[in-house]
DNA sequence: AATGAATGAGTTTTCATTCAT
DNA sequence: TATGAATGAAAACTCATTCAT
C-alpha cells in the first residue's frame, strides 16, 4: 500500500552514477550522485545499502549492456569471422553511442570496489562471446595460448578500439574496422 | 620550487608510495606512505606540494624508468624485429622483477589525478620507442592506421602481456613470447 | 490526539521497545522497536507522536505497573513493617520476574528524555507507598528529613536491590530481605 | 621540535566534555565538545581516538578525582565512624563545589558506553575506601552479606544524598550530614 | 489505518594541508 | 629542515519523521 520500490528510480540513480563517474571518477561523492539523480541523498541508500554495492551492480548493469548490445542481430549462420566482426561492430557503435557509459565501465573494472565476486559474474554474463572467441582461437596461431591471456587480448584490444573511436568520432568506422582487422590478424 | 635537499629522501618517498599504492589503492593516506617512507606525514609536504603533485611524479619517474629499462643493451645492429623483441623482453623481466612498479603505473595510467601535460610528458619519454614501433608499422598491414592508435594497441597489448606474466609467473618466458608475436602479427 | 484503534497494539509497541531498551540502550533505532513489534516503522508514529513521546509513557507506564505491582495483596491490617516489607517483596519478585522492565525503566529513569512533567505523574502514581513511607518516617530517626529526601533514599536502595537480585537470583530471596533489612534500619 | 601535544589541551576537552555533557546529555554531538573545548573538531580525535574513548577517560577522570577528593585529610588516627564521616563529607563538599562532575559522572556510570574493564579499573580506584567500609560492614549487621551489595548500597546512598545536596544547596550540610546517618544506621 | 519509501539534517571520523616549534 | 599537532572541509551513512498510496 505504500509508494512501491520503484524500478524507474533505480535505473534512474545508476545512470546518474554513471554520467557523475565519468566527469568525477569513483570517488564522487554519493550526494552528488543523488542529485543528479533528482533524489535525496539518503534515498539512494534504500535503492542501494552502499556506496561499493551501488557500484558493483552498476558494474553487472554495464557489462550486462555489453554483452546484450554484443548480440544483437546475430548471424548465426554466417562463418565465424563475420560472426566476430557482427560483434566488435556492435560493441563499437555502443561505445560510440554511449561514450559515458563505456567510460564509466572502464573505470569500475580497473577499481578496487569491485569484488572478485562481481567480476565472476560479469564474465559469465560474456561466455557466449568467450565461446566464439574460443573456436577463433583454436584454429588459429594462438591454439597453445591460455584461453584466459586471450581473453585479456581482445579485452585490451576492444578497449584501445572503443577508446580511440570515442576520441575521433569522425572515423570511427574506419578504427573500428582497423581494430578488428588487427586483432584478426594476431587471432587468426 | 627549490630542489629539496635530500634526493634519497625524495626516492624512498616515491618508492613507499608505489609499495603503498599496490596494496590500498590511490585513495591511501598520505600518511600511510610517509610512515612507509620513514618520515613524518609533514614532510612529505616539502617534497610534493600536493599528493596529486606526488602521483604525477611518480608516474613519470616510473614511465621514465619502463623508458630506459626498455632500452637497455639495445641491439642498435639488429633488425627491427629482433630489436622490438629486445625491448619487449626487456618490459617483461622488469614487470616480473617488480611487479609493484608495473601495477602502481597500471593505477596510475588511468587516474584522472594524472594530468594529461603528465601523460605527454610520459609519452615523450617512450619517444625512441615510438619511432621504432613507427618503422615497423610503416612496412606492414597498419601503414594508414594513424600512429596514436597503433600506440595505444601496443601499450594494451604490452599491459595484458605483463599483467599475464606477473599472474602466473613460472611461465612468465612463453607469456611473453606470445604476447610479442601476437602484437608481430598485428603490426608486421 | 484521539485515541488509537487498537490498544492491543499500543501495547505491544511498548513490550517492544521494553525488549530492545535493554539491549540496545534508548539511542535503539525506532525502526528496531517496530520491527521487534511486528509494525510497519512509520506505524509506530500512529501510536506515539514522537519517539521521546513513546519513551514518556513507557516510562509511565512501568512505573504504573511498579505501583500496582506494589499493592497486590496489600495487608491492611497489618502493621507499618510488615506492610512495607510486603510491599518490598512484591517489588523483588516483579524484578526477579520481569527483569527487562525493571532495566529499561532504570535507564528511563536517568534518561532525559523523561520530561519532568512524566516524572511527577511518576511519582503520582507512587503516592500511596509514599504515604506509607511518610508514616513510617515520622516515627523515626529521619522524622526531620524532608520526604523527597527520603524517597529518593529508598529508591536508591531499592534499585541496589533489585539489581543485586537479577543478577544473582539464586540468593535473590535473600537479597530481597538484606535489601529491606537495611533500608528499615535506615528508617526505622 | 613541532607543537607537543599539551595535557592543557587534553584537560580542556575534558572539561569541555563535562559541561556539555550536564547540559546536552551523553549524545551531544563531538563538535560541540570540541567547540566548547575552543578547539577545531577534528583535533579532539589527535587526543581521544573515539568519542568513546573520550567518554571511558572522562569516567576514570571523574572517578579519580572522587576518589582523592575523598582521601583529602585523612585522619589516620580516628576512629571508624569519623573516618567514614570524614571521606562523606569530603564527598559532599566535591558535589556542591563540582555539582557538573558530579552529574557527568552519573551520566557516565549509567551509559553502555563505559567498558567493563573501565569500570573495574575505576573500582579499583576506590580500594582503599572499599577496605574501610570492608572493616565497618565486619562489625555490624550486614556482615553476612556479600561486599558488592554493600558497596552498591553505600554508592547508591551516596548518590542520593549528593543528589539532595545540589538540588538543595542551601541545607547541604544538613543533608550531607542526614544522609552518612542514615547509611551509618544500615551499616554499623 | 497501515505501509514502507522519501526526506534531509545530523553524526562521527578521516585526511590533505598548514603551521608552530 | 623536520616534526607532528592543528585545522576544518568533506564524506558516507543513519534515522526520526513525513507522506503518497
Amino acid at each position: 500500500m505504500p509508494r512501491p520500490r520503484s524500478d524507474d528510480k533505480r535505473k534512474r540513480i545508476l545512470n546518474a552514477a554513471t554520467r557523475v563517474i565519468v566527469t568525477q571518477g569513483l570517488s564522487a561523492p554519493t550526494m552528488g550522485i543523488a542529485k543528479e539523480a533528482g533524489i535525496a541523498n539518503g534515498s539512494l541508500f534504500t535503492y542501494f545499502e552502499t556506496k561499493s554495492e551501488l557500484f558493483n551492480q552498476l558494474y553487472l548493469e554495464l557489462k550486462q549492456e555489453m554483452a546484450s548490445v554484443a548480440m544483437k542481430d546475430f548471424p548465426t549462420e554466417a562463418d565465424l569471422q563475420e560472426q566476430f566482426f557482427h560483434i566488435w561492430r556492435n560493441w563499437g557503435n555502443w561505445a560510440v553511442r554511449s561514450p559515458e557509459k563505456r567510460k564509466a565501465l572502464a573505470q569500475l573494472t580497473v577499481s578496487e570496489e569491485i569484488t572478485s565476486e562481481t567480476r565472476i559474474a560479469g564474465h559469465r554474463l560474456m561466455s557466449s562471446i568467450g565461446e566464439l572467441l574460443e573456436r577463433i582461437r583454436s584454429a588459429g596461431p594462438m591454439r597453445k595460448v591460455p584461453m584466459s591471456f586471450v581473453i585479456a587480448l581482445m579485452n585490451s584490444v576492444a578497449d584501445a578500439t572503443m577508446d580511440q573511436m570515442i576520441q575521433d568520432p569522425k572515423h570511427a568506422k574506419t578504427h573500428c574496422k582497423n581494430g578488428v582487422e588487427a586483432l584478426w590478424r594476431m587471432l587468426a
